[in-house]
DNA sequence: TATCAGTTTAGAATGATTCTAAAGTGTTGA
DNA sequence: TCAACACTTTAGAATCATTCTAAACTGATA
């Protein structure tokens, strides 16, 4: 609680009870990949009822602030992802199916990153069905 | 033109005044990403207004023949792509900017697939700025 | 050329997300 | 401890891409 309360002011983040609460819950140290939806469903279930508005909010703060990944996998709904390292992913649209893939991945083959750009990141998505 | 409505009747399409004008457009030969906005407006200026819905209509329909590719670069559109060949893409989102990635990328390292899934394709995206 | 299934369309509906502006709350300095 | 204010939260409205609906239209077929 106090730990979690040095946590968001580390990050330049003040503490209120909506984000204790959300921080709570994203980084009990198991990776989780949630929407905006599900954060407020799974809140919901422990009784802490927070309006969309804020989770959204929190979900942005925190993605601003580098605590979490965002995923772009279908384009009906963001997904934000508390592992943020370097990581790629196993996806089935059709059942939410998302899985992480923490090995090492290696991109082979890459053309020159047109003149006056920079790579930000490299995504791999393994869409699985069809 | 007769060659169009060949081409549409061959993928089970009728060939309506509408989807030849947009088969016309996508497939002169060279690549193209489009969003349905992106398209209703390139038709526009070359004047040939089709409703919104029958664009939306006819990019799905061309894409459940495997006529275009789907992209899931950002969660506020839909990009279609022309070229349907195994590739990938550098994108900005900030700039809007796309290009091809031709060349043969290779992903190496892969874990095992999930048990019972099939890997539909490997979508590598290399994001630009930050 | 009549018929009918497949298409097109305007406009309404949907659904995720953002915006607004008013009320609430950490934080700071005295 | 408390006043004061900037930062947050929130309900509800607004936005925007996309889908749906149901009526009008049009290729294809015989």
């Amino acid at each position: 609680m106090n730990d979690i309360k040095q946590f968001l002011r580390s990050n330049a983040l003040r503490p209120t009870k909506q984000r204790i609460v959300i921080a709570g819950y994203l980084f009990d140290g198991t990776d989780k990949h949630v929407t905006a939806e599900s954060l407020s469903t799974e809140l919901a279930k422990r009784k802490h009822i927070i309006s969309l508005a804020t989770i959204y909010n929190t979900l942005h703060d925190f993605y601003e602030n580098g605590l979490l990944k965002k995923l772009t996998l279908s384009a009906d709904r963001v997904y934000f992802d508390t592992n943020t390292d370097d990581h790629h992913h196993f996806y089935s649209e059709k059942e939410q199916f998302l899985i992480d893939i923490n090995k090492n991945i290696k991109v082979n083959g890459l053309p020159k990153t047109p003149r006056n750009k920079k790579i930000n990141k490299i995504e791999v998505i393994v869409h699985l069905d069809k």
